[in-house]
DNA sequence: TAAAGTATAATCGTATACGATAATTGTCAA
DNA sequence: TTGACAATTATCGTATACGATTATACTTTA
């Protein structure tokens, strides 16, 4: 359990909320690690609150695929295998392909250039775990465009889930110069409203990380089947 | 309020999860309308539970997009604007052709089969409140085949989400006709072992749903805007 | 009458409490 | 020592209770 997830002064929003988002933050950040149990009191106490909002904060987590549960036993930090890294992949591909295609001929200036600003924070942000956030900061930011919100929304969850490998991953500094690189050559293509070298990029782009984290994650010492160490 | 969503005798799953599947399927069925708020006293009273249980079902309910929530107001069951319709269904193309692409060369003889056999049962079945979930049958017994047990049930979500407008569309008996002569289509090129042309067929057989379905949405007496009334 | 304000009722949100279930430890016999 | 069983502890699941918020009905006043 990390030291501290987070401590809510008042309540400026509504609460199953804020633990949901501070307990995903910590997730993403790798601060909590698979497997991890989460006990209901425990983070209840952290946030001076009871069980109730804490379960209703879990129950959408478990919808959106970051922690699992058993009846009885509680909820755990998931754990991905190799496989399901795949199959996330598959439906990214699907679905930000699709937003990419429609978000480009509807992509302000304003857009591009806050895609572009992302991008130069990320070659100069240090801390590791802001990393993720970026990375989802640049995509989002195009396709957002789009205007299919439900899609956007998919998008998000999907990217959370393979979020803490990517980030193991992108810890090799030349595979995030290789993901940097990449993200330029995406925007190029969007700032020439180029859809289908856009598109083409951005299917290399994940199909690479795709790859790398299945390679990444069978070498990874461990040989483990859904949490079942063998 | 329908008369009654369901009783149960004692616990046989978790009870958060009973209350979540059989409100599910009260909307899916359309048994529930849009807009319909959701009261949670008399949902557990209904169920013999206090609102706790039902609360958490509904947390899951709208993470599936099938309920709204407004703090201090509780949930009520969510509409679809024909742009989220269409929404709805760009993503249902993009996952259900990768779904069939990758389903089709593991199909099994008893995955055909049984395709039919839901097919066969389909065009006796007089109940419409059944229809969806034959409609769903049939794709899922396809999809199920490419083992990719996450993109089945966003797919299932996706599907759900349109489910009871479906069913109302469905209600012409022409439009049902031809819906079933197309999965008959898709049928054949699976058996046939034909990528190409079973999902070429899929994405007309979608598409054609989703243009169908705007109109009657359009046309449809009320032109609402997110469940405000003009 | 209509707008504004107030009182009442309906509903929500969750802290507390407690029985139910699972995990852990301790005990005993083989 | 080790396996089986019992006692203890930890944790879960939710019914109850109650303050907080919102909706509704009822005044009051201009």
């Amino acid at each position: 359990m990390p030291k501290t997830l987070s401590i809510q002064t008042k309540n400026p929003g509504n609460t199953p909320e804020l633990i949901a988002a501070s307990l995903r933050t910590a997730i993403l950040q790798g601060r909590l690690e698979s497997n991890q149990p989460l006990r209901q009191d425990q983070i209840a106490e952290l946030f001076g609150v009871s069980k109730i909002p804490v379960r209703e904060a879990m129950v959408q987590l478990r919808a959106e695929g970051l922690i699992e549960f058993a009846p009885n036993r509680g909820f755990v930090v998931s754990e991905l295998s190799p496989a399901e890294v795949e199959e996330i992949y598959v439906m990214r591909m699907a679905l930000e392909t699709k937003a990419l295609e429609r978000a480009i001929p509807k992509l302000r200036s304003a857009d591009l250039i806050r895609a572009a600003s992302v991008l130069e924070i990320s070659e100069t942000e240090e801390d590791r775990s802001q990393w993720g956030e970026l990375n989802w900061e640049f995509h989002s930011t195009l396709y957002q465009a789009a205007e299919w919100p439900r899609l956007l929304n998919t998008i998000r969850v999907l990217h959370n889930n393979v979020g803490r490998y990517l980030l193991i991953y992108l810890g090799g500094l030349s595979a995030r110069d290789a993901s940097q690189a990449e993200h330029k050559k995406i925007l190029q293509a969007c700032q020439k409203r180029d859809v289908d070298r856009a598109v083409k990029i951005l299917q290399q782009h994940l199909s690479r990380a795709s790859r790398r984290l299945v390679v990444f994650l069978c070498d990874q010492g461990d040989h483990t089947i859904k949490g079942v160490k063998s």
